[in-house]
DNA sequence: ATTTACACGC
DNA sequence: GACGTACGTGTAAATC
């Protein structure tokens, strides 16, 4: 087999793949474009070259002999980014991992590396390729040579033979550099004739063949102009002829034979790809032989007879459901992993097991879980209080990195390493053909799961200590699992009733509305389809179109509010949206949720979601029940106590996230505000207009809340311009004044942009993190969002930290002082419990106590409480 | 089955 | 593979 080399101008390809790709990081926040960039051109060398001989070349240092001749040689060149910067040594990781020889030579460049291999290649008979971005390289090649340009993006290529170069410039290759030595090189600095470019330089070769022979004979050219700047610039050419030559005799202390290629080191490969993120081409990978071996060794037993030996004081269990809803989803069966093995529990065979149900609920046998709250729920839907439960795989990885926690178990196994999962989608299928397969085939998948929770958690262990979050996981997250399990399963009572009542009122206030719009627009339509709505508004009825969306008009509420004056119809629409949304999401959608015996609606609190560590609230959603307007307001009255002796029970912080913020910014003026418990947004419309407490308009201290808002939850000047109906401009200035009159808020701003850049990631009170790769974009927009966030996050995420704590310890109180009070829903601020009437007094006490001393801040936090009949009532 | 527009909460 | 506006969830309509 003939030998073939390629060689590869590695500092080029890098910079192509970095400035052809977009700025691509992985969930570190490492920017890793450039080196995907480069991965993807050396698997395609790789795959259509084959060759048997290959090497990387890259520039050494900054200097070179070639500004010896020239010391403004590739001066005005931007410095390398850092974010390309950062990759080089991950290019070198990757190609130390394929085998791949590499070089540099201090003095010289990769292309006189290249251009000496290549000559030495020719020699030795070899077919040479040379890759790069560089058109300098056109120079070399020849007809053992080819020479591969790549074009816009980093995969194609174009191949430069000596044929293609005639065709293209009808030069040889070796007068590439005549060329340009005449037309010189922005890009290096290369100055060449002044007033010569490609055009004139081919047709001065093409007569005259070399540089050389041109200077020897100016007075032959035509036209006095050129000739005259010939003449002049004789030295400029010949200069610029040298720097653009490429060596081709570098010393160097190796022979070709050791560039041979052989292949990868494939485990080396994996774990780079694994840090870098590049999960499709992870796939692609043949898995390492280890990992591998793991899967063979998933080998189980099927348990239908539950005999004590095994389980062991310490396992991993894992229970499946095939359906999200786990308040109603069959258990499909069980995986149990540990000493004594694995094994797959078929459900019944558990459930009817007074040996498995003893171990469940024997606190001092240790489980790790995948989803402890749906494996509690699981359990005790059947009658088995699990206890012991020592880890929670999923709320482990929310910790690690909140952006990349999925909920399916096989893809949560791969963030950390592991590829033997298959995705519950693969093995049970998905929507209307989701079912359960072959029992072997469904066994062996949740097998596999259990015993994979086992090695995620040594895997997980590691990575939270490393994140000083082991605290944040044992004492706040685990925990509060079990809390928000009793919360969901204790479910909130509605009274369908008084739902169904509102929904008789509301259908024929609903109907009474569709015949006004209908009357007033002419014609029947769908008010409930912004389509036809918008061709009725601003096509038949002639409105002005205010704002666009990409299909068409926007009809969204504020659109309409500055469409109200200019047509009637415009007020019963605003009214029939806010009434039809009642109808559908709160009555008819509560309604649908409701146990139909009990009247209990038991939501799911999702607790590995959130960026910010917040809850979520799904089937229903129980943390966006209307409030602020009177009409969904009176939804609230049909959220009522399970008996007719209690009471619902609210109490929240009040302004926690402007407490925590004082707190972190340790800013003087907010603290002050807040130890003298003034009404903030007064005292911010105060600090901002420079005025004094009392001369604060009911204006100026709706703007002070609207810019406070803006702070809470990290909008952009254009989120306050549109709150406030302002520009954006002004908006922008009214930031900078409420920093100005905060300045520890402003610093605190400041140092937490900068830390988020160092670090990647940002923190809160407790050590959540949040990973922010937006910041160092190079996207204007994108980096904003990422500061904001950067700013945001560590004020909504300690709040979120406080009152998850406050949940734990009023949970802890409500046990120790023997209460029967119970905690039914976490609203982001609030909580709300079900309360006998007996207890008022005492809860009255200690709830606001212990939600106000969660934690300890600079400036006290403040809780208001209040109780009623129904929800409706406490407020 | 998936996407879009809208509206509710904090 | 881009990323356009705090974060979520749910509904209906429209589109595939």
């Amino acid at each position: 087999m003939k030998k073939k080399i390629v060689l590869i101008d590695g500092n080029s390809v890098a910079y192509r793949a970095f400035f052809a790709l977009p700025l691509l990081s992985n969930s570190k926040g490492m920017h890793t474009n450039a080196v995907y960039g480069f991965t993807m051109m050396l698997l395609k060398v790789l795959k259509e070259e084959n060759p048997t001989h290959l090497l990387v070349a890259f520039d050494a240092g900054k200097t070179t002999f070639r500004h010896k001749t020239y010391d403004e040689y590739k001066g005005g060149r931007q410095k390398t980014p850092p974010e390309l910067s950062e990759q080089f040594p991950y290019i070198r990781e990757l190609l130390k991992a394929y085998g791949i020889a590499q070089y540099e030579l201090e003095n010289y460049e990769a292309d006189d590396i290249i251009g000496t291999l290549s000559l030495q290649a020719e020699k030795d008979d070899f077919e040479v390729k040379i890759y790069s971005g560089d058109k300098d390289l056109t120079q070399l090649a020849s007809e053992a040579t080819t020479v591969c340009i790549t074009r816009k993006g980093i995969t194609d290529i174009e191949v430069y033979t000596p044929a293609h170069i005639e065709e293209k410039y009808g030069l040889t290759p070796e007068q590439i550099i005549d060329m340009k030595g005449l037309m010189g090189d922005s890009s290096d600095n290369i100055p060449g004739v002044p007033g010569v470019g490609e055009k004139t330089a081919i047709k001065l070769l093409k007569q005259f063949d070399t540089v050389e022979k041109l200077l020897a004979s100016i007075g032959e050219v035509s036209g006095k102009k050129l000739q005259e700047k010939l003449e002049e610039h004789q030295d400029l050419a010949v200069m610029s002829k040298e720097l653009a030559t490429i060596l081709r005799e570098v010393p160097m202390d190796f022979s070709l034979s050791s560039l041979q290629y052989n292949e990868p080191d494939n485990e080396k490969v994996y774990e780079l790809f694994k840090e870098l993120g590049f999960n499709s081409l992870l796939e692609k990978l043949d898995r390492p032989a280890e990992e591998a071996a793991i899967r063979e060794k998933v080998s189980y037993e099927f348990a239908a007879e539950l005999k004590e030996e095994l389980f062991n004081d310490d396992s991993s269990f894992y229970l499946e459901m095939i359906t999200e809803n786990y308040h109603h989803a069959d258990v499909a069966g069980f995986g149990l992993s540990g000493q004594s093995g694995t094994y797959f529990i078929p459900a019944e065979a558990a459930f009817q097991s007074a040996v498995f149900k003893a171990w469940a609920e024997d606190e001092t046998k240790k489980k790790s879980v995948y989803d402890a709250k749906r494996t509690v729920i699981g359990l005790r839907r059947r009658g088995i209080e699990l206890k012991g439960i020592d880890f929670d795989i999923w709320l482990a990885s929310y910790l690690l990195n909140p952006s990349e926690s999925p909920e399916d178990f096989a893809a949560v196994a791969k963030l950390h390493g592991m590829q033997t999962i298959q995705s519950d989608e693969a093995v049970y299928g998905k929507g209307a053909k989701r079912k359960l397969p072959e029992e072997a085939e469904y066994a062996e998948h949740i097998a596999s799961k259990a015993a994979a929770v086992e090695e995620l958690k040594t895997i997980c262990l590691k990575e939270l200590e490393e994140n000083q979050q082991l605290e944040l996981f044992y004492e706040l997250e685990l925990p509060l699992a079990l809390i928000l399990a009793d919360m969901e399963s204790e479910g909130v009572q509605v009274d369908v009733e008084r739902l169904k009542e509102m929904g008789e009122e509301l259908k024929s206030k609903l109907a009474g509305i569709e015949q006004t719009i209908h009357a007033l627009a002419g014609t029947e339509f769908n008010i409930n389809s912004p389509k036809q709505l918008g061709t009725i508004l601003f096509e038949k009825l002639g409105l002005p179109p205010v704002k666009k969306t990409k299909t068409g008009y926007s009809t969204s509420a504020d659109v309409l509010e500055k469409l109200a004056p200019s047509h009637e119809i415009v007020e019963h629409i605003l009214t029939y949206r806010q009434l039809g949304k009642l109808q559908s999401t709160y009555i008819e959608g509560l309604l649908k949720v409701a146990d139909p015996i009990t009247h209990k609606i038991h939501t799911r609190f999702n607790q590995a979601l959130t960026q910010t560590g917040r809850l979520s609230s799904t089937e229903p959603n129980l943390q966006n029940i209307p409030i602020r307007l009177e009409e969904g307001r009176k939804i609230r009255q049909a959220f009522v106590p399970s008996n007719n002796d209690s009471v619902i029970f609210a109490a929240d912080y009040s302004q926690i996230e402007l407490r925590v913020l004082a707190h972190i910014a340790d800013d003087e003026k907010l603290i002050e505000a807040f130890l003298h418990d003034l009404d903030i947004h007064t005292a911010t419309a105060a600090d901002v207009f420079h005025v004094s407490q009392e001369e604060v308009d009911s204006n100026m201290r709706r703007q002070a809340k609207a810019v406070n808002f803006g702070i809470v939850y990290g909008i952009s000047d254009y989120g306050l311009s549109q709150s406030l109906g302002i520009t954006r401009k002004d908006a922008g200035i009214f930031i900078d004044r409420y920093l100005q009159s905060y300045p520890g808020v402003k610093e605190y701003m400041e140092s937490i942009v900068r830390q988020a850049k160092e670090k990647g990631f940002v923190t809160t009170l407790l050590q959540r993190r949040r990973y922010i790769p937006e910041i160092t974009s190079r996207n204007f927009n994108l980096r904003s969002f990422g500061e904001r966030t950067a700013m945001n996050t560590p004020i909504q995420g300690s709040a979120a930290d406080i009152i998850k704590k406050a949940m734990i310890d009023a949970a802890e109180m409500l046990e120790k002082e023997n209460l029967a009070s119970k905690l039914l829903l976490q609203v982001h601020d609030e909580l709300i419990f079900e309360v006998p009437k007996a207890e008022i007094e005492t809860m009255k006490r200690l709830v606001p106590e212990v939600m106000e001393q969660a934690v300890e801040l600079k400036v006290p936090l403040k809780v208001d409480y209040s109780y009623g009949p129904t929800w409706y009532d406490a407020k």
